[in-house]
DNA sequence: CTGCCTCTATTTTTT
DNA sequence: ATAGAGGCAG
């Protein structure tokens, strides 16, 4: 593929050369390769930078470095990162090394917030509108859901949820619905969704998300590369502008991003593209959604002659602890060779491990490891429990809830992903753009206002009949008498509040507007009045919301920046232990780290060795050392060796990434139980590679379940489920005096028409006011 | 339309 | 075991 496109015009930039800034300030304290990595300006770098061995700060100051050089201004170098969180920290740490001047970092952000700044300047050319709107999952799904209606797709046998999936997978693959239908014709599996409706799903949906002026997350990388495709204009303006590219965490990064990388890379020839990666091979962990660790592998291919340079001195844990994780991780294949090692001689204490009986008894012996500690002087800050999969949190948590540690979990839910959020962004939302159905379909019914499915489903009829918002549709019907007396006031009156609220925003302070919507929605009340354990909990969560929204002028600018980013706040300094997942820990370092469950089956999880085989075990492997190079002076390894998994016990055996750990730096204790020693034997023969050179989504619809449901629905094909009213012509004058059907009164003879609305005379049900897409002509 | 009951799925998670 | 979602009766 060529890299190559031609030169732009800044072929001249002021090379302040390094000589003249021989020891500048921010150069002390880095060692040679951290320096070498800093200094190296011209043309792609890879930094392979392994666990703790100071990869923020090398990249930190290495945009310092391009700013004080005057190689390019803050506003010219493109920073991207994966996590809202991580970009902040980088905006902080750049800030305190050189002051004001991180404030032109305008291009620093993730790469989803970066494309939809992009996107919202050049919108039009892909088919939107500046003020697009980003779906969130909910939204997602909802819209799926209707989908899978219209084509009377039976949603048991083909989840919506599952075909969110499904169609992430292709974005992060940069797959638009045309290649997915040609990917078809070639035996792949995944647009087999639905007995191969799932490339016309897509299709579907892209063309529904345009109509609603929306995108999701995936489309913000994937209209991105279209815009630079398609107009190479665009492109160039991009080009220039960006002098240097820096990217976070390389290996998590899927094949949509490498096209968007890839892209605004080729301003320059492929070698001299001032590109620097950083990212470590060993700790991709993210392969199940898309994460590509080829393309660190091969970014040497991709930039021909670009500079290697490996962080291997960690400064971060003791040479026991590093022994061990490089020991662990020696036994993937397919990996740049790093070698970690420490300046310090100190090896420090043995790693511990601890069997015991069941999961119950390792939660206590990990709170009474906690106790221990705390009496040596460490802090409950310095702690982390580091668990494979969410499920095991709660033990820990009864377990110091029961001993009075304090612990914090780390993860979990989300703040904008908690329901009540979610209501309330729908509601802020609908003030803000009527039109916006999703928003509508979401809280027309919360709380309750007597709107359920049957009226919902009159509503889209009319709605989709005409092309018209469901707003708008309402508008309609609250005129007719297509609907109950009791829904048409209850509708009448909840588009006066919104008109009213839509009113209101122009003079009123944002959160006073805000609070006033979610008072005189009743949505306040509905959790005052909800007699359940997380009602006042929500509430606290609107609070802060509201007050959230301080910060913001209007409607429209909160809203901008809500749906990429809107971070989970409370930042209690208190000193607590943290609970994460092993992924959730990435990127974090603690004094003492416990690492329980290590057992087969859960760590390595079994599925991920069913599903994705030898890769799969090397991705486990790699959440193992990720693991323990969090660990800065001590380690608690533990295992149950009788678990309850789906509420039935379970014996587990020791994982095998425990045979993996030198037994020398090992100090074993059976804890009083029955424990003869641990070891996995012929645990390496034992692994399923069938699967290995498959692609991992093609793989999920192998499963001999995936393949049953195939099989049952080979030839189950409906035509059924055209819209009734679809049928119509709309436009077509209905006159008085003709005889029509309606869906539900039955037949009759028109007796006035008034623009779409008919009086009509039912021969049932009498004289009723109808709109005419709900009549055919009979 | 709502509330209750049954059924099912159940690794990891960001944007 | 358990939560969440969908189905069915009141």
């Amino acid at each position: 593929m060529p890299h190559n496109i031609e030169q732009n015009n800044e072929n001249h930039r002021p090379i302040t050369s390094q000589l003249g800034q021989k020891n500048p300030d921010y150069l002390k304290g880095l060692n040679a390769e951290q320096s070498d990595a800093v200094l190296s300006t011209k043309g792609p770098l890879l930094v392979l930078a392994g666990a703790g061995t100071g990869k923020t700060r090398v990249l930190t100051t290495r945009i310092a470095h391009i700013l004080a050089s005057n190689l390019a201004r803050s506003s010219e170098i493109l920073s991207v990162t994966f996590t809202n969180k991580a970009a902040l920290e980088m905006r902080e740490r750049i800030g305190q090394l050189v002051g004001s001047s991180v404030e032109g970092m305008t291009w620093l952000g993730t790469f989803h917030s970066i494309s939809a700044k992009i996107l919202r300047r050049h919108a039009e050319l892909v088919g939107l509108k500046s003020d697009f709107t980003i779906l969130d999952t909910d939204d997602q799904i909802r819209l799926i859901k209707q989908l899978l209606k219209a084509e009377n797709i039976d949603e048991k046998r083909w989840p919506a949820r599952q075909f969110a999936n499904i169609m992430d997978g292709w974005k992060n693959r940069g797959l638009l619905p045309n290649d997915v239908r040609s990917t078809h014709a070639g035996m792949s599996h995944t647009s087999m969704f639905a007995n191969g409706l799932g490339d016309k799903l897509y299709a579907d949906y892209q063309a529904r998300l345009t109509s609603l002026n929306a995108a999701d997350f995936g489309d913000l990388l994937l209209l991105c590369i279209r815009l630079f495709r398609e107009n190479p204009d665009v492109l160039a303006i991009y080009h220039k502008r960006f002098k240097y590219m820096l990217v976070d965490e390389y290996q998590d990064s899927n094949v949509a991003q490498y096209l968007w990388l890839r892209l605004l890379a080729q301003g320059r020839p492929a070698s001299e593209a001032n590109i620097c990666v950083v990212g470590d091979d060993d700790q991709s962990i993210y392969g199940w959604r898309g994460a590509e660790v080829d393309n660190i592998l091969r970014f040497e291919k991709d930039f021909p002659g670009a500079k290697i340079i490996k962080l291997e001195r960690n400064y971060r844990s003791t040479g026991n602890i590093l022994e061990a994780a490089s020991k662990v991780i020696s036994n993937n294949e397919g990996r740049f060779s790093k070698v970690l090692h420490t300046d310090g001689g100190e090896k420090g204490e043995k790693l511990k491990l601890t069997s015991l009986w069941d999961s119950e008894e390792e939660a206590r012996h990990v709170s009474e490891q906690i106790e221990q500690l705390q009496r040596q002087g460490e802090v409950l800050n310095s702690m982390a429990i580091l668990v494979r999969t969410s499920a095991q949190m709660r033990e820990f948590e009864e377990s110091f809830i029961k001993l009075g540690i304090n612990y914090r979990v780390i993860g979990g839910a989300k703040f904008y992903e908690r329901r009540e959020i979610r209501d309330a962004l729908a509601y802020f939302r609908l003030t803000h753009q009527q039109d916006f159905d999703l928003a509508l379909e979401r809280i027309i019914n919360v709380p309750k206002r007597g709107l359920g499915n049957a009226t919902i489903e009159v509503l889209h009829l009319a709605a989709r009949g005409q092309n018209i918002p469901l707003m708008q549709a309402i508008r309609q019907l609250i005129e007719t008498e297509e609907l109950g007396a009791k829904q048409r006031n209850t509708l009448s009156s909840l588009i006066g509040q919104f008109d009213d609220w839509s009113a209101r925003a122009a003079n009123t302070e944002l959160f006073e507007l805000a609070e006033a919507i979610l008072d005189e929605s009743g949505y306040s009340a509905m959790w005052q009045n909800a007699k359940t354990a997380d009602a006042p909990g929500r509430l606290e969560n609107l609070k802060e919301l509201v007050n959230f929204m301080q910060e913001f002028k209007t409607l429209g600018e909160f809203l901008e920046h809500i749906s990429l980013v809107l971070e989970r706040s409370s930042n209690d300094s208190a000193d607590a232990v943290s609970i994460m997942t092993l992924h959730g820990a990435k990127g974090l370092e603690f004094n003492n780290v416990f690492l329980p469950g290590w057992e087969e089956g859960l760590f390595p999880s079994q599925r991920s060795l069913d599903e994705n085989g030898n890769k799969g075990l090397e991705e486990e492997r790699r959440l193992a050392y990720v693991g323990i190079t969090r660990a800065k002076k001590r380690i608690f390894f533990s295992l149950a060796q009788n678990r309850r998994i789906h509420g039935r016990y379970q014996t587990a055996l020791p994982s095998r990434f425990l045979d993996e750990l030198p037994p020398e730096i090992v100090e074993v204790s059976d804890s009083g139980s029955s424990f003869g020693g641990y070891g996995y034997g012929g645990a390496s023969g034992n692994v399923a590679s069938k699967f290995d050179e498959k692609d991992p989504f093609d793989k999920a619809y192998e499963s001999p379940a995936w393949k049953q449901r195939r099989a049952q629905n080979a030839d189950h094909k409906t035509i059924e489920g055209e819209f009734f009213e679809s049928s119509v012509d709309i436009g077509t004058g209905f006159r008085i005096g003709q005889r029509v059907i309606h869906l539900k009164f039955g037949e009759g003879v028109i007796t006035n028409v008034e623009g779409k609305k008919l009086s009509i005379d039912f021969n049932r049900v009498g004289r009723k006011k109808v709109l005419e897409s709900f009549v055919k002509k009979g």
